[in-house]
RNA sequence: GCGCCUGUAGCUUAAUUGGAUAGAGCAAUAGACUACGGAUCUAUAGGUUGAAGGUUCGACUCCUUUCAGGCGUGCCA
């Protein structure tokens, strides 16, 4: 079913590989730098990390290196090679390269820079996970965002990829609402906007508690009790409670879907931690039984961690017995090993919970439960003026605006085009929800982001309109071209400066899917795309495609169509959609 | 106090994992052929990569110290 993917650049990489490897008796070679269109060299190697264990100068192994290649000779797929200093680079025929990109591209299709390095393996993806009876804020946009790309991205790499949507439906915030419901709760006032009701709710709660103040330990909190004891009788299946719990929980997905359409994410599964409700009774067995398990003076059930340098104990269990995050998530990480077996399960969620993963993942290793955990840690989302959002707080801004605002700001710039009403909006909805994804994917997830309208909002320069722009005019001039998809690929002609740029960009697609789905990083995607996208633009403002004579015409199409399938394609692994026209 | 993360141009950021001259966008300034679609393109200006040491052929990247900010640090998730 399997067949192996090869694309020319590899080919050639592997080549210089070889023919090193042969020369200097080391079996592995690293560093060597595929760098097609450089003016100093297409395929680059630094003699340098031979300096060492040769024990010579690395400008003299470069020049005896280029010596003996000369001597034996190279494939016909390189026009020359030669030592500069202590870097070794080797230049292509870039006739004979281009003509074999292109058919890379002509074999594969929508398929080109697709990889078959996860076939046959399975990764579970742990995302967005936003909490019941709270707003969808912009807060879990990250997650969502990140989470759904990298689920897009590991699939086009070839894995069998579970998107899963951990929903925060169980915990002790529910019995803080349950408690704020019971005593300040209107279901005719919620019923009417329940999201909002939920949350004013759960505010007020905190505000009762004299939790918003940091003067309050929480411990010895009279209303933290009280909500301790109804997630309690909830977990103990008390009925009145149960129909009170999925009564929000139901408001609430039905909001939640609305957010999900708009951003067209969608998951494998949803099995939420209310799911591992009755399954969490075997991780204390299994604790137990690995003599792991502790019970403090209190009564509280954990898994101390000092030997591992991780100096906070991991607790499994509260002293009146009700179940922790962590069991939830013990429980999920054996459920989804017997299920799917995967390779990796990966947790897209946000840098502040680093040290519970690392108690959470050393934690699953000591308990045998089998599965290679990765926290995928991306930096927190905050207001430039106060802070980190809080839902507790009532600080937050719903997504769902957010994403109406950019439609809108997306609607304006095409009102007066001459499209029809249904149209315009279609163009607005993928022009405007692809702006606030590509701010976000585009920039590396580690760091700390202000949540800003303007630059969230951005529709020029680097940003996704820039590229669903490019597509529209490329696919504009196919269209003009009545082009029939006829792609031989005349490889006589002598190709233009930015045919060639264009060509040589498009040739690292795969590698650049492969180093984005390594590190788990979409913005390494992303940024390829805004440089692919400019070098298209560059080619269609210099030269002619449609005015142009055979064969060039010809070629130019194919160059077009070539481009216009990568962009979209690399624009559908960040979950952003495009449009023929705009 | 301790631990983790971050610090690059006025602002937002990239740098193929230690490689050749740190690359873009926004904002600023000066321009562009009746334009295969101007949400575009070209050019100029803007940098002691927070600071100081160290490691080496070579450092934004690694080590040490230090400054600044963020996050976390037992019954929230």
């Amino acid at each position: 079913m399997s067949f192996e993917k090869k694309y020319t650049a590899d080919i050639v990489v592997e080549k210089v590989k070889s023919i090193l490897s042969e020369l200097t008796g080391i079996s592995d070679i690293n560093g060597i730098k595929f760098t097609p269109g450089d003016e100093k060299g297409d395929v680059v190697f630094p003699c340098f990390v031979f300096a060492k264990s040769m024990k010579k100068n690395p400008a003299v192994i470069s020049a005896e290196l280029s010596e003996k290649i000369k001597e034996k000779g190279l494939d016909d797929i390189f026009s020359e090679q030669k030592s500069t200093g202590g870097y070794l680079n080797f230049f292509l025929d870039m006739k004979k390269f281009h003509s074999a990109v292109v058919s890379d591209f002509v074999k594969l299709q929508d398929k080109y820079g697709s990889l078959s390095k996860g076939e046959g393996k399975t990764i579970v993806i742990d995302y967005s996970s936003p909490n019941i009876a709270k707003p969808f804020s912009v807060g879990h946009l990250r997650s969502t965002n990140i989470g759904s790309s990298l689920s897009k991205i590991l699939r086009f790499a070839g894995y069998n990829v579970i998107g899963d949507n951990h929903l925060g439906d169980w915990g002790t915030q529910f019995g803080k609402l349950i408690y704020a419901y019971k005593n300040w709760g209107d279901p005719k006032v919620i019923e009417k906007d329940p999201i909002k009701e939920l949350l004013n709710l759960y505010v007020r709660f905190h505000e009762e508690a004299g939790l918003n103040s940091d003067e309050h330990p929480e411990e010895d909190n009279e209303l933290e009790d009280k909500a301790r004891a109804y997630f309690k009788q909830l977990e103990d299946g008390d009925p009145e409670i149960t129909e009170i719990w999925k009564w929000m929980r139901d408001i609430s997905l039905k909001d939640f879907d609305k957010v999900y359409k708009m951003l067209d994410v969608s998951f494998e599964e949803m099995l939420g931690e209310s799911f591992y409700n009755d399954k969490m009774e075997e991780i204390k067995q299994i604790a137990e039984e690995k003599g792991l398990l502790e019970t403090d003076e209190d009564g509280v059930k954990l898994i101390r961690l000092d030997k591992f340098g991780i100096s906070t104990p991991l607790l499994l269990q509260k002293k009146d017995g009700a179940s922790l995050y962590a069991t939830r998530d013990l429980s999920g990480i054996l459920y989804r090993k017997r299920t799917w077996n995967p390779e990796a399960i990966l947790y897209v969620v946000g840098e502040e919970q680093t040290l519970y993963f690392k108690q959470l993942i050393k934690a699953s290793e000591l308990l045998g439960l089998g599965s290679n955990c990765v926290h995928i840690a991306f930096g927190l989302m905050i207001l430039p003026a106060e802070g980190k959002f809080s839902t507790r707080k009532g600080r937050v801004i719903f997504l769902e605006d957010v994403l109406k605002d950019a439609v809108d700001r997306a609607r304006k710039m095409i009102e007066d085009r001459d499209f029809s009403e249904e149209k315009k909006q279609e163009i607005a909805q993928k022009v405007g929800i692809g702006a606030v994804k590509y701010n976000d994917l585009s920039q590396n997830r580690v760091k700390t982001v202000g949540f800003d309208w303007d630059k969230m909002l951005s529709m020029d320069g680097n940003s996704s309109p820039y590229l669903q722009y490019s597509y529209s005019r490329a696919k504009a001039v196919l269209r003009k071209a009545e082009y029939n998809g006829d792609r031989t690929w005349n490889d006589s002609v002598e190709l233009e400066k930015d045919e060639k740029q264009l060509l040589n960009r498009l040739s690292q697609f795969h590698s650049i899917v492969e180093s984005s789905a390594v590190q788990y990083f979409p913005h390494i995607i992303a940024n390829w795309l805004y440089e692919l996208a400019r070098d298209f633009t560059s080619f269609y403002t210099n030269v002619r495609i449609l005015s142009s004579e055979e064969p060039y015409r010809q070629n130019r199409l194919i160059l077009t169509d070539f481009y216009s399938s990568v962009i979209k394609t690399g624009l559908s692994l960040l979950g952003i959609e495009t449009s023929e026209e705009m």
